[in-house]
DNA sequence: ACACTTG
DNA sequence: CCGCCAAGTGT
């Protein structure tokens, strides 16, 4: 059991002791230690009693649970909060705008013990009848339980991946087929998914023999393919094809939809490999990432089909957290892991800025002192660089967070958005054109804010933003975390024509974060990025040069 | 810390 | 009618 997953076992177990009315010291008790164990930089699973009770704010009856957790899936307090817990309310603490108090007033007051019960209620307008709420909170709610309907049965590709490599892995393994491949969304990269596809060249019935061992209880047998759910209720989709077919099933099957529109089905017959399919109809080959029916085919017809970016292309990281701010790991950590485990030549820090107080953002005395540090460590880590960053919150009148005079003291800037996200398209918009223009923006960070199946970001124009980056010279982040992909791939393409260059930015809060740049290179080659369009694929003294040219 | 909503 | 506070939630 990973941190992340111990300290939000915690976090649910404060929030169901305040549900309950519990005795509120041993609730905030609980709730703190879920902060603190967030930010443990060591792996608490294989961690001693000792080791964990010695970190500050966490003591010994902290460090038995944290044991207890990580052996048995549970501890005492929890499970006895569970138990008396229904499952509907537990999902409504899921719920944007839901905590428990709030939780507590519709259990109690409107005797509502399920989402499915409260969007009705929402619909009746029954929910403004209790105290505390409005038309106003109702709406809102109302919206999140639509939004996290619409959301059942997808997953994020990252959550499966893991997952899905296993499974198709045991498949080689039990089944020794000849040919084997993901396909679908899942080979297309996509960010979210529905079902893993695979296709492999054996038989039905020893397929089925197999699966039916394993996955019994969710398997079926669908026209085109067998679906079942795995442990942890991943969809998957197991498409069989004769050995010879494979090639013409694995692009019919690779989809998109779209993308086959474009094709000359007739032409997709039964050859030895992708390539001489797409040839047979005078087609580059085309990647499986970018079969999505833009204009990849056109492309492929006139040998215009970009080189798509490698993870191996990535020269540095911009855009990641210390514990200046609210990361995990130190400066010198971060630094130390992107130069020795990631071999790298440059790495960008961005803590956020002042005005994020709730992350820890930094006053101007501590931004000073972090540049102290990083002159040092610059000279022990050379020629090696760590690039003066910060992520500047953009505040609503859509300015950035220190004066001038500070502003001019970094390398690079990261202009960012998050709070008060819930602007209309025109207010969001100028907003985050007054931050373009800014002369100190080099970047402009997760432009939306969306996060993948839980928020959808605020609604822009982004056309105008991203002519407005073109005509100041403002790069747009991917930012890799797995829930953002913001800007959304199916942008790149018009950032890309308008000339703006593409940085891949991981927005690490730890060391492992930063290998969700794999994640930014998979929704970047969707969106048909290069590698000489994307600014930490240069070279140490071309981005020198970028940076110096901004300012 | 700050914004937003309701009372 | 207005501004202001308190409480709950999110960033």
């Amino acid at each position: 059991m990973d941190n992340k997953t111990i300290a939000k076992k915690f976090k649910l177990c404060s929030q169901l002791m305040e549900l309950h009315n519990e005795n509120p010291f041993r609730t905030k008790a609980i709730a703190s230690a879920s902060f603190k164990l967030d930010k443990i930089p060591f792996l608490l699973e294989t961690a001693s009693l000792e080791e964990i009770s010695s970190q500050p704010g966490i003591g010994k009856s902290t460090a038995e649970k944290v044991k207890k957790l990580a052996k048995t899936g549970s501890f005492d307090e929890l499970d006895a909060m569970l138990s008396i817990t229904p499952e509907g309310i537990l999902e409504m603490l899921n719920i944007k705008g839901l905590g428990p108090k709030k939780i507590q007033i519709i259990w109690t007051e409107l005797q509502i013990e399920s989402v499915g019960e409260l969007l009705y209620a929402c619909n009746e307008n029954r929910l403004i009848e209790a105290k505390g709420f409005g038309r106003k909170t109702q709406e809102d709610i109302k919206k999140s339980i639509e939004f996290s309907i619409s959301n059942q049965g997808w997953f994020l590709y990252a959550r499966v991946l893991s997952n899905a490599n296993n499974l198709l892995a045991s498949l080689q393994k039990n089944l020794s087929p000849t040919l084997i491949s993901f396909t679908g969304d899942f080979r297309r990269k996509c960010e979210v998914l529905s079902a893993v596809d695979i296709l492999l060249d054996t038989d039905k019935q020893t397929t089925l023999a197999y699966l039916n061992a394993n996955y019994a209880d969710s398997l079926k047998e669908e026209l085109e393919y067998i679906s079942f759910r795995d442990e942890l209720g991943f969809s998957f989709h197991i498409y069989l094809s004769a050995t010879a077919e494979f090639y013409q099933n694995l692009i019919l099957t690779t989809g998109s939809k779209k993308h086959l529109e474009l094709l000359d089905l007739t032409l997709v017959t039964a050859l030895g490999s992708e390539e001489e399919i797409y040839a047979k109809q005078g087609l580059d080959y085309i990647e499986p990432e970018l079969r999505e029916g833009l204009d990849e085919v056109f492309l492929a017809k006139n040998h215009q089909l970009p080189k798509l970016i490698n993870f191996d292309d990535l020269k540095g990281t911009l855009h990641n957290h210390s514990t200046y701010s609210d990361g995990v790991h130190t400066l010198a950590e971060m630094a130390r892991y992107t130069k020795e485990q990631l071999g790298l030549s440059y790495f960008g820090i961005c803590d956020h800025s002042k005005t994020a107080v709730y992350a820890n953002g930094l006053p101007i005395e501590r931004v000073q002192k972090q540049w102290e540090e990083i002159d040092q460590l610059n000279q022990q880590l050379a020629p090696f660089k760590i690039f003066k960053g910060i992520e500047s919150d953009i505040l609503s009148d859509g300015s950035l967070d220190y004066p001038d005079e500070i502003l001019a003291g970094f390398d690079f800037v990261v202009a960012s958005v998050h709070s008060n996200l819930k602007m209309d398209e025109e207010k969001a918009t100028t907003r985050l054109l007054k931050a373009i223009e800014n002369p100190y923006t080099t970047i402009l960070g997760h432009p939306t804010g969306r996060l993948l199946l839980s928020r959808s970001g605020y609604p822009l124009d982004y056309k105008k933003i991203i002519d407005a980056c073109a005509a100041n010279n403002v790069v747009i982040e991917i930012n890799a975390n797995p829930l953002r992909l913001d800007l959304d791939w199916r942008w790149h393409r018009y950032a890309l024509e308008k000339g703006v260059l593409l940085s891949i930015n991981p927005d690490a809060h730890r060391t492992e974060g930063l290998l969700d740049m794999h994640y930014g290179i998979f929704v970047a080659r969707k969106g048909g990025l290069s590698a000489k369009n994307c600014l930490n694929s240069f070279s140490l003294t071309e981005i020198e040069s970028f940076f110096n040219k901004k300012s």
